[in-house]
DNA sequence: AAAAAAC
């Protein structure tokens, strides 16, 4: 899973403006009142990766902490004060050997009383997953036997990944947990006969979470810590905003201290303000925060292509010659395209060519779907075609390659993209700083327009491939990215 | 010319 990439940069870091002094210096501060709602800007010149790695560590978050509380950046898990069980589970099961820059940063302000809430942007593979489910298990009390943390995820194949991290780090410590999943056919029990829930820890998706709820069979009262997973989609009006107020709603009424941490790697301005905004009505605290800017966001270890292809049909023979020919020397490759008849439509010509590929969207059976995860994530297939289910979060280390057979665009503005999803979509390719290459095939002018828009806004170069049927081309594309 | 969850 997660493989912890040590830094060997240096734990100093850089605070600007207007004076200099490390993050760490900042709480030692006699007047903490001095840093309250300073913006505290951590930057590290970034070392030469090793072993095809560049480091994972966030270089620029700029971090406002709410209030007079003092923060000390961690340097080591033994500053978090964590039962020995769960120190553990970091070194024996995780095989962690010090915190990320993230977690150094986040994680005082999770577990430092009086636990404030958190809004905490970091870049895609960086280690946001390890924040919460630490954060987490370190603040249940094992001898509580209900529920005491709730994490909400966008889809079903996240939760379940959530769960895998929660499991493996939190081995030890005897802490109970439970899926909030619809349940597949041979597991199926009608909600009225369930006995009501007394997992420790509930990762899941809003859905299940409502239902639990309106059926009385999760008891809010103990609830100490409420994560939101991919925050700005669970919080955007087009994402699940309504029913995840709902859900924070309910909680903040039956235990109106409990903390709530909001995470992801895109914060749109829109959800930005309205994040902060609800977290301190809903909850009637200020929350800390943590952002990055969007030119900062874009992964460096990550190269991104655009082809142009003079047909629908040529984009077929991208994936075809190129992708799937080559992509065998490179890893494995998540082919995304723009909804679930799109994906059929790909698979099947694939499939027809005489390929083997294997396809996840939100329509097949959910038997189908965790088959098809636990295939891909095994590596037993290649090349995954997918919606914007997998878009985010999905973590699987071999994935070099992400291909945008049809680019993200915002529903009801074709022509305008989705630079939150393109973002999350590169972001499957080069985990914890590996090496990766994003390959967006173009095809109409409006392709061309929306890829310029995001490249402006991310400020971040594309470089073309041409001519689109060329295998030096992509050869050479691959050899840049440090994949051949 | 949408995806996601779940009724």
């Amino acid at each position: 899973m997660a493989d912890n990439v040590s830094s060997s940069s240096s734990t100093s870091a850089t605070i600007t403006p207007p004076e200099t002094k490390s993050w760490a210096d900042v709480a030692d501060e006699e007047a903490a009142a001095e840093i309250k709602l300073d913006s505290l800007v951590v930057d590290e010149s970034k070392p030469q990766g090793a072993l095809g790695l560049t480091n994972p560590d966030d270089s620029t978050i700029e971090a406002v902490t709410s209030g007079d509380t003092p923060y000390t950046s961690a340097k080591r898990f033994e500053d978090l004060n964590l039962s020995p069980e769960l120190l553990k589970g970091l070194y024996v099961e995780m095989k962690f050997e010090q915190p990320s820059k993230i977690q150094a940063i986040s994680l005082p302000m999770i577990l430092t009383p009086p636990y404030k809430n958190l809004i905490a942007q970091a870049h895609n593979g960086s280690g946001k997953t390890t924040c919460f489910v630490l954060g987490m298990l370190s603040r249940v009390d094992p001898n509580v036997r209900e529920p005491q943390a709730l994490c909400i995820c966008p889809t079903r194949e996240l939760a379940i990944q959530n769960m895998e991290v929660l499991l493996k780090m939190g081995k030890f410590t005897g802490i109970t947990s439970e899926l909030a999943l619809p349940p597949d056919q041979a597991n199926y029990i009608p909600i009225q006969k369930r006995p009501p829930i007394t997992a420790q820890v509930i990762i899941g998706t809003p859905g299940t979470f409502s239902k639990w709820l309106q059926h009385k069979k999760l008891g809010l009262s103990k609830m100490k810590i409420l994560v939101f997973d991919e925050a700005d989609h669970m919080l955007a009006m087009s994402g699940f905003r309504d029913e995840s107020i709902r859900i924070m709603k309910a909680i903040a009424k039956a235990s109106s201290n409990c903390q709530v941490l909001l995470f992801s790697a895109t914060f749109d301005d829109d959800v930005k303000d309205f994040s902060s905004k609800i977290a301190g009505e809903i909850f009637k605290r200020e929350p800390n925060q943590m952002f990055v800017k969007k030119e900062e966001l874009s992964l460096e270890s990550v190269k991104q292509y655009k082809v142009h292809c003079p047909d629908e049909l040529s984009k077929i023979m991208v994936i075809k010659d190129q992708i799937l020919e080559l992509g065998e020397k490179v890893g494995q490759a998540i082919v995304f395209v723009k909804s679930r008849n799109a994906a059929s439509m790909l698979h099947q010509a694939l499939v027809k060519l005489g390929y083997e590929v294997t396809t996840i969207q939100g329509a097949l059976n959910i038997e189908d779907r965790d088959k098809i995860i636990k295939e891909f994530k095994e590596g037993l297939t290649q090349v995954l075609i997918a919606t914007d289910v997998l878009a985010r979060g999905f973590d699987q280390s071999q994935v070099n390659l992400v291909i945008n057979f049809d680019l993200p665009v915002q529903y009801g503005r074709y022509s305008e993209p989705d630079n939150e999803v393109y973002l999350h979509r590169v972001g499957r390719a080069g985990r914890f700083g590996r090496r990766g290459a994003v390959f967006n095939l173009l095809c109409l002018d409006s392709d061309d327009m929306i890829m310029d828009k995001i490249e402006k806004h991310f400020n971040s170069q594309i470089t073309e491939v041409a001519p689109w049927n060329s295998r030096e081309a992509f050869e050479d594309a691959l050899r840049r990215a440090g994949l051949l």
